[in-house]
RNA sequence: GGGCAGUUAGCUCAGUGGUAGAGCAUCUCGUUUACACCGAGGUGGUCGGGGGUUCAAGUCCCUCACUGCCCACCA
């Protein structure tokens, strides 16, 4: 190393080694890096995200543990398969054309020329997972794990298919989880309908609504029973009358029911009821319909997945196959010419959205897939309470709790290609014939495609396990049951003859594919390998590390997953780091624009210096970062803190270069012993060889729970402030002894060898520069070193601080004199320093003889802690000024010393404070009031040599 | 609408009931045995507003205001 200054480029250029553990399962330490997306690129969180569990799992490393990290990536069902159809459309291409194998196949060459672009990035980041042991969800492996666990909840009744209300995106047209979609409000037009009576006796109603397309799938209109502009209305509704309205346009005659969900100040009070495009709508419905099992009312549905308008009977014919937002404009060309159009204004619609694509969501009756949620996410808030998992920050529990304790059953089908298919094969029933017989010759059928190879177990079950047959065939599990209108079979893992005879025998395997994060709620199990080996520890890893907006998402369906499916936890300890936000305190996004590129940051300061801030970051301060910087205008982003980061990694640097300046050797491979460090005499290597103690124990305490900004604040100031500009300073001069020199070599070499394994966490790549220089440093931290002086040793220090400080000051502040100056000073008595300190060198003073001081003409009487000097007042030196500023600090420090002495001689302070802080209050007293009568006396002092001079 | 967090120096943020902190920026001085990517010394605060508890509140409680996020959503 023979560069005058630190140049990440070059440091970091080679990529750092590694070396897998074996057996990672058995591992000291487990991480799972959430898995990135393989449509994705790094971003911001994904680098802080990634950096804090490096930290943690080289500080493992560094302690002498078997540390695994594992990483992959998810197949991101939608984001992938958006990504591919539109490759496939610039081609004119849709994925019909290709058909689902091909397509699958398209998807799969896309993939793989993405899957190793995040793990560069995270290599240049200097992140050490096992990339050997890199996992995809749609690895073979890893889908056998998925099967497995389709499987196991599939037996015991948690998963069913329904026919319900859901998401449903018209762009994609695929259901989605209510966790996909996402609320905005946007601005919207609000229309009013007349709807005429069918009795000429009922008043006329005005319906407000957004959607007048769908008025063609009322079923009825509603009011709220409270409504007093109903009045007349509600005393004919509480008589039984039944109460008829015509839709516009259509002419259907719908009924007038009541209904307290009914917004009362929305609109004009009256609600129109689709059922089978609003969620609302259907609620409201599903009420309605068990108070009045007589006055049912229906589900109209009248658009297709594509939210085309289809249906004959409903609709009139010049809406037909036409899409909903044209559809919309033509009914309401017609209803203005049929002067049923009220009114139309402006106003803020909440809006539902996919996530991925944006696209408005149709809310679209359809028969899904579920996992039945109660008992799950029972067992995943009983981990919380009984403290098997912890949350760090603490608060982020709350999160974690309100959405299991109202969840909703999950919908996991999804209408895609590209995904998990899942392993659920179906044959219709006939309608017709006895219901037995027909039973009967299904079972007998399925029995002679399984060979009656396995042990069919008939159950009588309950509404959670409709009678079925479960059996083992050469070592692939079934399950054989009755659904609603069909039979089906789930089937455990792949098995292709058994595949081949159920087509024959006319089942239909289902064509929707799993949730992605169905997958992914089975990462820590299946990337490890789950199917093919169980963990031998209490946790399939310790820590998770990770965003808050997936808590829900993705952390609860771990938990609950993992403790289902195995009895263990995927995770003990689950750490939330901030979002880090652009500097004006907005989101960053990549279709905004204001993205920062961590990969940029990385080239501009060094991956060091980048992990050192995300560090600084941690995960306890407040739960939104704002970036520090701004954006040049060459359209990059820079950032004073990461500049301030690399400057760090600098002074380092050169500090190493002093070293070997001051040694003259190649390297400091031989270290000192134990003995020989406790043999040091040098004062300052004592001291600094203490601190050095005190702070390594401090940043292990910090890191173990979790403090990563602590862990790096100690090591730095450590180093700059304590290590460099006084230990290096007070060092100069001592070099110049023989014995003196050999303490200070084996100080620094071991303060350095040390500091740089306790770095080498977080700045792999400098650490790895510097460290080959050195031997391995005994560990002093684990004892006691070095013995009793210590708080000596660190009073002398401290007294040196002070004195050299406060002289400074003067020297600067009170006479003007530069840093570089000597300053003439006389004293009666020496300080209580050892001589190995040198105050008088690093003040810069000279002491005065007799005879010089005798000269001097004007004269300040000063003190630096306990000492007491004295010292000429240069000519030059504008006395006026000078006076103003002491008069200033004698006013301020008054204040202070009085506010101390009322503190003190409060009975109500000396009886209930620490004797401790009484002693620190009191030196700070006696402290305070030596400065008030030292600027007294500089004061008086100065008065007098006006006095002289005029 | 429900919840979480934040509001401290010009900026970005720490702060554990006990003298208000750091880094950057700014100002002054200085090339001295590594580092000017440095060193030394300054300036700068009614801790968002208002109440309360306490001998003592940035810190605990109540309340208001603003900002950000999460959840649920109005036709």
């Amino acid at each position: 190393m023979t560069a005058k200054n630190y140049d990440p480029a070059l440091v970091e250029a080679k990529p750092l080694p590694f070396i897998p553990v074996e057996d990672a399962l058995s591992a000291d330490f487990i991480i799972c890096l959430p898995p990135p997306n393989v449509t994705g690129e790094l971003h911001m969180g994904h680098a802080l995200n990634s950096t804090l569990q490096d930290v943690m799992i080289r500080f493992n490393r560094l302690k002498g543990k078997k540390a695994h990290w594992q990483i992959g990536c998810d197949h991101a069902g939608i984001g992938t398969q958006i990504v591919v159809e539109k490759q496939l459309s610039s081609e004119g291409l849709s994925k019909y054309d290709l058909g689902r194998e091909d397509f699958e196949k398209r998807s799969w060459e896309w993939t793989r020329q993405y899957l190793g672009r995040i793990e560069g990035q995270l290599k240049r980041l200097g992140c050490s997972p096992d990339w050997s042991r890199s996992a995809f969800t749609l690895n073979p492996e890893y889908s056998l794990s998925v099967r497995e666990a389709f499987f196991e909840l599939y037996r015991e009744g948690l998963i069913y298919r329904g026919k319900r209300l859901i998401n449903w995106c018209p762009k994609c047209c695929t259901s989605l989880s209510d966790l996909e979609v996402i609320h905005e409000e946007q601005n919207a037009k609000l229309f009013e309908i007349r709807y005429l009576p069918i009795d000429p006796s009922d008043p006329e109603l005005i319906v407000s609504t957004s959607r007048p397309e769908t008025i063609f799938a009322d079923t009825a209109l509603a009011i709220n029973p409270k409504d007093d502009r109903y009045k007349d209305l509600l005393v004919k509704v509480k008589a039984g009358k039944e109460i008829t309205y015509k839709i516009p346009l259509s002419g259907k005659c719908i009924p007038l029911i009541l209904s307290d969900k009914v917004l009362l100040d929305f609109g004009t009070g009256v609600l129109k009821i689709t059922p089978a495009h609003d969620f609302n709508d259907a609620y409201i419905a599903k009420e309605w319909n068990q108070a009045q099992p007589d006055r049912m009312i229906g589900a109209v549905n009248i658009l297709d997945e594509k939210a085309y308008l289809v249906s004959i009977d409903e609709v009139p014919e010049y809406l037909w196959g036409l899409e909903r937002y044209l559809a919309r404009s033509l009914v309401l060309q017609k209803l203005t010419e049929s002067e049923q159009l009220v009114s139309e204004k402006s106003y803020r619609q909440p809006t539902s959205l996919h996530d991925r694509c944006g696209t408005a969501i149709e809310p679209y009756p359809s028969e899904q897939t579920f996992v039945r949620m109660s008992s799950l996410a029972k067992l995943a808030l009983d981990a919380l309470k009984r403290g098997e998992i912890q949350f760090y920050p603490a608060r982020y529990a709350q999160t974690y709790e309100a959405w299991l304790e109202k969840i909703e059953d999950w919908c996991i089908s999804r209408q895609l290609w590209w995904g998990h298919q899942i392993p659920v094969w179906r044959k219709s029933l006939p309608s017709e014939g006895d219901p037995e017989e027909v039973n009967k010759l299904i079972r007998d059928q399925f029995r002679q495609i399984t060979g009656e190879c396995g042990y069919p177990r008939p159950l009588t079950g309950d509404i959670h396990h409709p009678t079925h047959l479960q059996g083992k065939k050469a070592g692939n599990e079934y399950i054989w049951q009755y659904g609603a209108q069909s039979v089906e079979v789930c089937l455990k893992a792949p098995d292709q003859a058994f595949e081949e005879k159920l087509t024959q025998a006319g089942y239909i395997r289902d064509a929707d594919v799993l949730d992605t994060w169905f997958s992914s709620a089975l990462w820590p199990l299946a990337a490890q390998g789950w199917s093919s080996q169980k963990t031998p520890r209490p946790y399939w890893s310790d820590t998770m590390c990770t965003a808050r907006e997936i808590i829900n998402l993705w952390v609860s369906r771990m938990i609950f997953m993992s403790r289902k499916l195995t009895g263990k936890l995927p995770f003990r300890d689950i750490l939330i780091h901030p979002v880090v936000q652009t500097p004006d305190g907005k989101r960053m996004s990549k279709s905004k624009g204001n993205a920062i590129e961590p990969i940029a940051l990385v080239e501009r300061y060094g991956a060091d210096a980048c992990r050192l801030w995300y560090c600084s970051v941690g995960i306890f301060g407040n739960q939104d970062i704002r970036f520090p910087g701004k954006k040049e205008k060459d359209g990059s982003w820079s950032s004073p803190e990461l500049e301030q980061k690399r400057r760090f990694l600098n002074k380092l640097w050169n500090a190493l270069n002093f070293m070997r300046m001051q040694f003259q050797q190649e390297n400091f491979r031989e270290m000192p012993t134990m003995e020989q460090l406790t043999q040091t005499r040098d004062t300052s290597s004592l001291w600094i060889l203490c601190l050095a103690r005190k702070t390594f124990l401090e940043c292990e305490e910090a890191i173990l729970r979790y403090d990563f900004s602590a862990y790096i604040n100690g090591l730095e100031r450590f180093f700059w402030t304590n290590f460099c500009d006084w230990y290096l300073e007070i060092a100069k001069f001592n070099l110049s002894t023989a014995q003196s020199k050999t303490d200070l070599k084996w100080t620094m070499q071991t303060v350095i060898a040390l500091f740089l394994n306790y770095l080498e966490p977080v700045a792999p790549f400098i650490t790895r520069a510097l460290r080959d220089d050195f031997g391995a440093p005994v560990d002093f931290t684990e004892l006691k070193f070095p013995s009793e002086d210590d708080i000596e040793i660190n009073e002398s220090l401290s007294d040196l601080m002070l004195l050299v400080s406060t002289i400074r000051s003067i020297r600067q502040r009170v006479l003007g004199i530069a840093p570089n100056q000597s300053l003439k000073v006389s004293y009666k008595e020496e300080p209580n320093l050892p001589k190995d300190l040198h105050w008088t060198k690093l003040a810069l003073v000279e002491r005065a003889d007799q005879k010089t001081e005798r000269s001097f003409q004007k004269v300040l009487s000063l003190r630096g802690g306990s000492f007491v000097f004295r010292v000429q007042v240069p000519k030059e030196i504008d006395l006026k000024s000078r006076q103003t500023q002491i008069e200033k600090d004698l006013s301020k420090k008054t204040i202070e010393l009085d506010q101390l002495k009322q503190k003190l001689s409060d009975p109500g302070f000396s009886n209930n404070a620490s004797d401790e802080l009484k002693i620190k209050m009191q030196s700070s007293l006696d402290h305070t009031q030596g400065e008030v009568q030292e600027l007294t006396e500089a004061l008086k002092l100065i008065e007098q040599a006006f006095d002289g001079n005029e």
